[in-house]
Parts: structure tokens; sequence; C-alpha cells
RNA sequence: GGUCUGGUAGUUCAGUUGGUUAGAAUACAUGCCUGUCACGCAUGGGGUCGCGGGUUCGAGUCCCGUCCAGACCGCCA
């Protein structure tokens, strides 16, 4: 036997045992006279004693224990004469009767340690190390316990758990697929699935009313902290639902796992138009964890002989609280952001709402205390107060906003990360212009329906039709989205045709759906949560790697493995595939 | 495709206006130590300063190119 007990669980209660323990050897202390090892695995540590005195070749033997290396040992459970209060298992330790060594180790290189002394590449050199630290351990074990409990509330709806294929086919819509050829179709490729939309759109006609599936997603796109090549969704989907419903199970959903996981019980999710949510926040997932909504200003900004906001489609203002004591220096600063290239503005305008009732901006030239007491009572800006003002034209101001705002709410440490505030974001718009490819793409993807009342503006003018469709979003992260599909084969047609695709083309990519639909489709719709960044979220972390056990790197490499990688020309040759 | 930051001991980093033999901490090795738990003390080994080229009497340091990593923009229906 290797174990009668883990190394977590042997407390007071337990003195006397026989036990049987095994593990790795986190550190040993060697006193001369007596040898002490701490002893991990995945339920914690138990310390080991070995008594020169009483035990001499076992203490020997237990000096030339190194980092890592993989024990099993028996003894006596007894309680320590000095203890630990820091480890729940430091009221006693284990006196050695048997040492055995299972493997030895390499000195790995970095520590495995909470705070280790390793960078991020070489962690994900050796992931199989990184993985032995606790704090990675409790990321998967948070991913498993929210995955497990998705399941438990959904199985409870009856909804079922359904697999579909990951070897599917390419279709242009969207993001760029993974391709997989194939050799017994020499020339032809399957495509790996950005998600299982359409195949979960024919379970619905298929009569399966309630599906879901945790599953993998493949996007071939740059990646970022919160963005992997390959990722996980918890991808739902009901049939004979209106917007509500689905909106009302899955904010239950996300109640539900708040509650089971963190304890914590979060508020109700207000419904926020797109639309809204850009004027106030210049985002599609505003951060709404704190106020300092935009105030357009133009009324009382423009025409007073400054011409840059004169000359602006839109005049932004942001009322930061009690921060007219900043510096010139600070100010400056907060300038620098707005001006870098990944940003753009062209420059910022301050007001200090000063506490004797006076004003000090930037553009004092231009505008009397009267003009910026306007501003002030515009943005609700009270003394003490600093209103950051950026103009221009609507996109790019209300994105530049966007990102100041967001400065601003870390500065002042208004992203509280206990906080948690939900929304859905709803009646996105249904195509979005595409300038460069001269044509309208879909802003969700094109099984989306549009609003029952934006129908006729179809034909019309597609840029105005709003969709039928969400976001969950929770302190500014996407965290899922849906939509009510389209189910009637003339619609998905017309919403083809505005997409710029011939009938033919249509037909070509999509005609297995547009058939399904004339046998009888249901009305449905759904939604897709990315599971790490919901994970991510709940830990209160901004990057989903350490949330997957084996992520990629910045590059889509796995360095660990070492991939991707060539291959054999006898594989190609399989393929009938040759090298550029 | 682009912007920015970084690459020096096993590891994490410091390294001044270009100037002697490139340092610290930690890890590792050896020795001492009977209540440690980040044990302590002593000694020791350990470097292609990412790579290539250039400027210079002299380059870790300056310039050019390149590779790698990270963050972001584009992209991500």
């Amino acid at each position: 036997m290797l174990r009668t007990h883990t190394c977590g669980e042997l407390n007071i209660q337990d003195i006397d045992k026989k036990v049987i323990l095994s593990g790795w050897v986190q550190r040993s202390r060697d006193l001369g006279g007596m040898t002490f090892v701490d002893l991990r695995d995945r339920y914690g540590i138990t310390q080991l004693v070995f008594n020169m005195e009483t035990q001499a070749d076992l203490c020997v033997q237990a000096r030339k224990l190194g980092r890592e290396f993989v024990i099993s040992i028996e003894g006596k459970v007894i309680e320590r004469s000095s203890k630990n209060k820091n480890i729940p298992t430091g009221e006693i330790e284990v006196e050695i009767e048997k040492l055995n060594i299972l493997n030895s180790s390499k000195t790995p290189p970095f520590t495995i340690e909470d705070e280790t002394d390793g960078g991020e590449e070489l962690r994900m050199q050796y992931r199989y190390l990184d993985l032995r630290r606790n704090p990675n351990r409790k990321n998967l074990e948070l991913r498993h316990r929210i995955a497990i409990e998705t399941r438990k509330f959904l199985d409870d709806l009856k909804f079922l758990e359904i697999e579909t294929p990951y070897l599917i086919k390419s279709t242009p819509e969207g993001a760029r697929d993974f391709l997989v050829p194939s050799r017994m179709n020499e020339g032809q490729f399957y495509a790996l699935p950005q998600s299982p939309q359409t195949f979960k759109q024919l379970l619905m006609v298929a009569g399966y009313d309630r599906y879901y599936q945790i599953v993998k997603c493949f996007r071939d796109e740059d990646l970022r902290a919160d963005r992997q090549p390959e990722f996980t969704q918890i991808d739902c989907e009901m049939a004979f639902v209106e917007r509500e419903d689905v909106l009302n199970t899955f904010e239950a959903m996300a109640k539900y796992l708040f509650k089971t996981v963190k304890d914590i019980d979060i508020a109700d999710f207000p419904r926020m138009p797109y639309a809204d949510a850009m004027k106030y926040y210049g985002s599609d997932k505003p951060d709404t964890r704190f106020d300092m909504k935009f105030v357009e200003i133009n009324e009382v900004a423009q025409n007073k002989g400054f011409k840059v906001f004169d000359d602006a489609e839109v005049v932004l203002a942001i009322c930061a609280e009690d921060c007219s004591s900043y510096t010139r220096k600070q100010l400056d600063k907060l300038t620098n952001f707005v001006k870098k290239p990944q940003i753009g503005a062209k420059g910022l305008v301050y007001v200090k709402c000063n506490e004797d009732g006076s004003f000090k901006s930037s553009v004092d030239k231009f505008y009397s205390q009267e003009d910026l007491k306007q501003w002030a009572e515009k943005c609700g800006a009270k003394a003490g107060d600093l209103l950051l003002v950026l103009s221009g034209d609507l996109d790019h101001t209300r994105k530049a906003m966007c990102e100041l705002r967001l400065e601003m709410g870390e500065q002042l440490g208004l992203k509280d990360p206990k906080k948690f505030s939900p929304l859905w974001v709803v009646d996105f718009p249904l195509v979005e212009w595409d300038e460069e490819g001269k044509r309208f793409h879909a802003m969700h993807h094109p099984f989306t329906s549009p609003v029952a009342e934006d129908l006729e503006l179809m034909a019309t003018d597609p840029g105005k039709v709003r969709a039928n469709a969400y976001d969950m979003v929770i302190n500014g992260v996407e965290i899922g989205g849906g939509s009510i599909r389209i189910h009637d084969r003339e619609l998905q047609q017309q919403m083809f045709n505005v997409l710029g695709f011939t009938p033919e083309e249509a037909q070509e990519q999509f005609g297995f759906l547009m058939d399904a639909f004339q046998y009888g489709a249901p009305p449905h719709g759904g939604v897709a949560f990315g599971l790490d960044r919901l994970v991510a979220l709940f830990a209160g972390q901004d990057s989903i790697r350490d949330f997957i056990a084996f992520p990629k790197n910045n590059s889509g490499r796995d360095v660990m493995i070492d991939s991707p990688s060539a291959i054999d020309l006898t594989q190609l040759d399989e393929l009938k595939l040759a090298m550029k």
C-alpha cells in the first residue's frame, strides 16, 4: 500500500495512528541531530521527523532527499513539541519507521511555492511543475467547481448535454478557422468549430429543446490575455423561447453559480440597450462597478471660440470625484495616456472645480468662470471634483473616453475585485458596415434574428436594424452572448442577402441549415458563456491563462510540447499537400 | 500587419557619462548544528551579458538588423 491518508488530513485526533503517506518533498531541514521533511501532495503538507539518536540510518537517508523527490513513508502520528499554527496539520508530525524513495528528482528550475521565483516563460515550459503550486491548483479546482455546478443547474432544468463534432465545415463568416486537411478527400479540409452554433440549432429542429455543452471552440486569431486559440464555452440553446426567457434562465444560472461557488448574492441584471452602453460608457461591455458616466457637453462647450471643440462632432466629459487636487504632473500623465497611439486622442482638457467655488481649467483662455460653471452643472460636479474632457468624432472620442474612464477607475480604486456588477446589454445592431470589405457583416453572427419592429428595415436600411441579441457583462468583461435565432428559411435567406451572399453561395455554405428550417424548425435562441473568462472573473483576474491547465503563449505556441511544429514530408505526401 | 516594454549566474534582478577581474538575493554543493517550519552559521562552484553585424583604443552599456517573451492596437461573426 502506498498511502492510508493524504498529506492534508492528519491532525491531533490521529495521534498514535500508524499511517502510510506518499508525496513530494517540499523541503527538508537538517538540524544535525534531527531532520524535518515537509511532505506535500494536492491536499496539504505534513511534517516528517527523523531522529539521529533513535534512527540514525533513516536520518542519514532523509538528509539525501532533494526537493521534489517522491517518497512513501510509514510511521506513527505524534504530537509536535513546537506547533505550527499556520497549517492544518501543524499540531502533529509523523515519526518515521520506513522510508521508501519512489522516484528522485532533478532540482526544479524554479521554486514550487505560492510566491515562486520563476518567470512566466519558464513556468509555461515546465507547466507540470507550475501546476504543483497552490495558486494554480486552486484555479483548476475553481474551474472544476464552476463546471460541476453549471451541469447541476442545467440538468435540473432538463437541459441535455450533447456532443457535437469537432471536424466540421469552414465558412467565410466570422473568425479565421483552424483547418484540418482530409487524407481521404484529396484537396479538401475540415475546419475546427468556432462554436457549435449551427449544430445546436439543428438539435432544436430535431426536438431536443434544451441543449447544453461544455465544449472547446477554436479561433485562429491573434491572442490576448483573455483570448486563447482554443477555449471553452458553456454553450446553451432552448426552443420555444423569447428573449426574456433566455435572459431569465441564464441570469438565474449566473446567480446560482455566484451563490454556490462564492457564496455571493448578486443583484438582478439590468437590461441596458447597446445605444445607452455606447453613449454613457463608450463600450458594449461597460464596467458598471463605478459610475463616472459620459456627459455630452456640446451645448455649453461649443461656439465660444475654442476651435478644437467647435469643430468636434462631440465633446464628452467625465467627472472624477474629489480629484481637483490633481497636480500638473498627474494631469500631464493622463494627457500622455490618452495620446498613446492605441488610444489616439489629440489632447485632454481638464477643469478643476476648486473648493472655493472657482474653476481652473486648461482652456481658461476661451471660457469664463460662468461657462465652466455650466459645464460643472451639466456634469453634476461638485466642489473638489475634476472634469476630464475629450472631443472629436463620435466613435473615436467614445473609445478614448472609455479608456480614460477605466484608467481613472483604476487610479481611484473603484474597480473593487470583491464587487460584481452584472448586466445584460441588449438591442445590438444586427449588422455593421465594413469599410474595408465594402459590405455589411453580422455583429453577432448571421443566424441572429432582427427585432420584430425592425423587420421592414432589413430591405431598406439594414444598418439601422436592431438584433435580438444580448451579452452578459460583469465588471466590464463579456462573459457570454447570444441571441434569438432566425428559424425561418426566407428570413435567413434575406439575412445572407444583406451580408452580400448570392443565393448560390448561401446554399453552398449554409444550405443544410436553411433546408432544416423547412422541416418544422421551432422558434429558438440561446447563449454561450466563456468558461475561461468566467473562472478568471470569479478569481478576480484579468488573464485566463492561469485557469487553463495547458495554455498557449502570446504567439499561439505551447512551449512545453513545442507546438506547432514542422511535420514529416511523408505526412504531407499522404495529404497530397506541398509546402510553398 | 503595427506600437510599446523586456532578454545579464539554475532562477529573480542590479549594473552609473562606454573604462580594471560583471554583482546581489535565492537556488545548488560541502561542513557544523536536537524542535525546525522562509531554520541558522561557514565555505564553495556557477556567466556565449538572446543572436548577428557596426561605431570605438575599448561595448553588458551606443547604432542597425534579427530572434524570443509580455502588454496593447488591428483582428476576434
